[in-house]
DNA sequence: ATTCGTTTTTTTTTT
DNA sequence: AAAAACGAAT
């Protein structure tokens, strides 16, 4: 028997159902934790072993590298088959593959780059400033918002309606930034998307090429598509294709950059046509975390309808523990992982989640105290640390001197005393005469112009000198000729920034060695104009598009700190997931947005679902944030999980709308855990207080006030007494209540 | 032109 | 708290 007849024979008779299904589409309604990733991989495998399908005639499209990486590791494991060849990626990752093949059709140059968000926002920046906008009232991130918003519904600037003068200043900068990336042969995230849909709405012979190729596409986590990804698979299939959706509207957890789960009812409509496989059953957790994920997605309104069972028995309670700040609530997490990893559980299958990752700082501080190695997922990643963007810069400028985002970015860095005046003059001369400003130096005279010149001729030799080497060592060039090593070298705390640059060189030479689907592009396209790919501009787009996971030491047996975003489609033996305080869970930004709190629950879900053994939920009373102490009332969502399924640490304290206060203490405390409930006991609980009159800074019960974010409110409840004195504030129903700390917030009495 | 010090703003989540 | 933007001095 194969490995793969085993897995086939291990399958569920739903999972069986969902991998053998005939050739037609099918919307799969895969629960957290139900085999979905097995499901997706053991299809694949099954359509190839049985012959109904070769690897080049298969689309496996995922959201994030990882899972792309999951899938095709987990394929090989079952068959023996070049993935190498098949087209498994992100949509992003696809559609460039997509773009390098055919850049003429989509009128771009062989080497064109591709903007992340930051070098997106410089742009932007940069052209409010040349089209003389004033950036208060059109802020670049709200200019960058609406671009990015429209490309991903598949809107051009001339397709937005604009009825006010606001909008239609907007739709002109929309135009103006299209004019100028395609004029820079710069792409970014969502035109990546944009371009390949419509190089295939408009090319028949590449739609009917690639339509008659893949009889099959996968798509993973199909609740986070948006508006055009789906319209990008409808022009993909034809009614001959088979596509295979696979997702949860429960864990639509994307609707921040456009994701739309109404995409799954659209698809069982024009797709699967009532095809609907679900898949209920969860291997992964036990019966109270369950339960608890369960009861808290009940809440949301709007669902496709799914429950999950498990037959893996109750386990342990949910513990919830209530700390007075988030130093102690970091204290009580790493102790309990050193008590978890002390039972034999390995560092690796400990995560601890938040919702934000500058909540990461306070965690690692403690875990770091303690000697606990761990690996921060998310946050800086490689590829986005400054001296790194630097060094990709030049290379940029080496394959493509065009790019006006690259130029700017280093044409002073190191300084070569080329000042703003210098590049105003330059940028004016690039305007008039249309040109990059890489074009526009030879316009210029002078000493500032001789300085340029120097620059530019820099630039041009660097790319004579580097035309034949390899690529580790053509960055290796560009980190000594562009100054950037000396630079940092002459920097008291530069030595972390000389490491990473040399780290590029390693990142380099381990790209040339997985390196290799080029061969694929040219050999796939027949009849199509298929360049050559320089590996250059190949890890270019790598860098882009992966950024690479932050930390190298992959290897090392490591807590995993990640936000609850970053940690979907993971799974742990034992999950933490710190701040279940209103405002940052649900985070305070969620709450005017609409369906934003629904959101939010999927998030928690998300977060529950990921432990298999055991779960813990963390609150602070009182947090660092933004540079001051903010003080938290307990997330609702916490109050919306059934007692059955939880064990609080910590007596439970009322909160503001006087729910339940009884503690369910069940007996069987750990010693770790009956010391930390003595430490959090014999601190001073400002719950136990009783506000005296006339200490209270001068408020009272019902008084309106008046805060410069929330808006005007009226004070609810009063604790604490004289300094530290705590105000619950209602501002209505956009903000809601919020607990201020009296002597710190700036109110205004009304 | 560059550097240094001060002020202001910003902080959700990601390809 | 940290980064970015701004402004004054060199």
């Amino acid at each position: 028997m194969t490995v793969f007849d085993q897995n086939l024979a291990d399958l569920n008779p739903t999972q069986l159902e969902a991998v053998t299904l005939p050739h037609q589409s099918a919307l799969i309604l895969a629960g957290a934790g139900s085999g979905k990733t097995r499901v997706l991989t053991t299809r694949m495998a099954w359509l190839m072993q049985t012959g109904q399908a070769s690897p080049a005639s298969i689309l496996a499209v995922t959201f994030t590298n990882k899972a792309a990486k999951e899938m095709t590791t987990r394929l090989s494991s079952l068959l023996p088959v070049n993935t190498r060849h098949m087209w498994i990626g992100t949509f992003h990752g696809l559609c460039n593959r997509f773009l390098r093949a055919h850049h003429k059709d989509a009128n771009l140059p062989a080497t064109f780059q591709i903007l992340d968000t930051q070098d997106q926002l410089s742009a932007i920046k940069r052209l409010l400033k040349g089209m003389n906008i004033d950036t208060e009232r059109f802020k670049p991130k709200e200019v960058q918002y609406f671009i990015n918003g429209n490309k991903e519904e598949g809107l051009r600037a001339n397709d937005v309606i604009a009825d006010d003068f606001f909008r239609r200043k907007l739709v002109e900068i929309f135009s103006a930034y299209e004019a100028q990336c395609q004029r820079e042969g710069v792409v970014d995230f969502p035109e990546l998307l944009l371009r390949a849909y419509e190089v295939l709405k408009s090319n028949e012979a590449l739609r009917t090429h690639y339509q008659e190729r893949f009889t099959h596409i996968l798509v993973d986590e199909f609740q986070d598509t948006n508006a055009l990804q789906y319209a990008w698979l409808k022009l993909l299939s034809s009614p001959r294709t088979a596509v295979m959706a696979v997702g949860d509207d429960d864990q639509s957890i994307y609707g921040f950059r456009g994701a739309r789960v109404e995409n799954m009812r659209l698809f069982e409509q024009e797709f699967a046509q009532g095809h609907v496989v679900k898949l209920e059953q969860n291997y992964r957790s036990y019966g109270h975390i369950l339960g608890a994920a369960n009861a808290l997605i009940r809440e949301n309104a709007n669902r496709l309808g799914k429950e999950l069972w498990t037959d893996r028995g109750h386990g342990e309670a949910v513990r919830v523990y209530e700390a007075d700040t988030d130093l102690s609530e970091a204290r009580f997490v790493v102790e309990e992982i050193m008590a978890q990893i002390a039972n034999g559980i390995a560092r690796s299958d400990i995560a601890v989640l938040y919702r934000a990752n500058a909540q990461s700082r306070v965690i690692e501080h403690a875990l770091f105290n303690a000697g606990i190695p761990y690996r921060v997922y998310g946050g800086l990643r490689f590829f986005e640390r400054a001296e790194i963007k630097h060094a990709l810069a030049y290379l940029r400028l080496i394959d493509n001197p065009h790019d006006d985002t690259a130029f700017m970015r280093v044409v002073n860095f190191p300084t070569r005393g080329i000042g703003s005046r210098t590049i105003e003059l330059l940028q004016d001369y690039a305007r008039a005469h249309d040109c990059s400003l890489f074009s526009a130096v030879v316009g210029m005279s002078g000493t500032a112009g001789g300085k340029l010149a120097h620059f530019t001729k820099m630039i041009d030799g660097m790319r004579f000198d580097t035309q034949h080497l390899p690529l580790p060592e053509l960055v290796d060039h560009i980190n000594v000729h562009s100054g950037l090593l000396a630079h940092y070298k002459a920097e008291r705390e530069g030595q972390d920034r000389v490491d990473n640059l040399n780290e590029l060189v390693t990142a380099a030479a381990a790209f040339t060695q997985i390196e290799g689907y080029e061969s694929d592009i040219t050999a796939s396209t027949s009849g199509a104009d298929a360049s050559v790919l320089t590996p250059l501009a190949g890890f270019l787009s790598h860098a882009a598009l992966e950024a690479g996971d932050n930390q190298a030491q992959a290897g090392q047996d490591a807590v995993q700190l990640m936000t609850v975003h970053a940690a979907k489609g993971l799974e742990f033996h034992t999950v933490f997931i710190l701040g279940l305080e209103e405002g940052l869970c649900p985070h305070e930004n969620s709450l005017s947005d609409e369906g934003g709190v629904e959101e939010e629950r999927r998030l928690m879900y998300v977060a529950i679902t990921r432990a298999r053994n055991k779960l813990y939920m963390t609150l602070a009373r009182s947090r660092m944030l933004h540079g001051q102490t903010r003080y938290g009332v307990r997330s609702r969502f916490l109050d919306e999980l059934p007692e059955e399924h939880l064990k609080w640490l910590t007596p439970r304290l009322s909160n503001y709308n006087g729910g339940s206060n009884g503690a369910s203490y069940d007996g069987g405390y750990t010693a770790w855990e009956q010391t930390a409930m003595a430490r959090e006991q014999s601190a001073p609980s400002f719950g136990s207080h009783k506000a005296k009159e006339n200490t209270t800074l001068g408020y009272r019960m019902g008084q309106s006030v008046s805060h410069a974010k929330f808006g005007t409110g009226v004070i609810v409840k009063l604790e604490g007494s004289g300094e530290d004195t705590r105000a619950y504030i209602n501002f209505g129903t956009k903000v809601g209540i919020k607990c201020l700390a009296l002597n710190i917030a700036k109110l205004e009495r009304l």
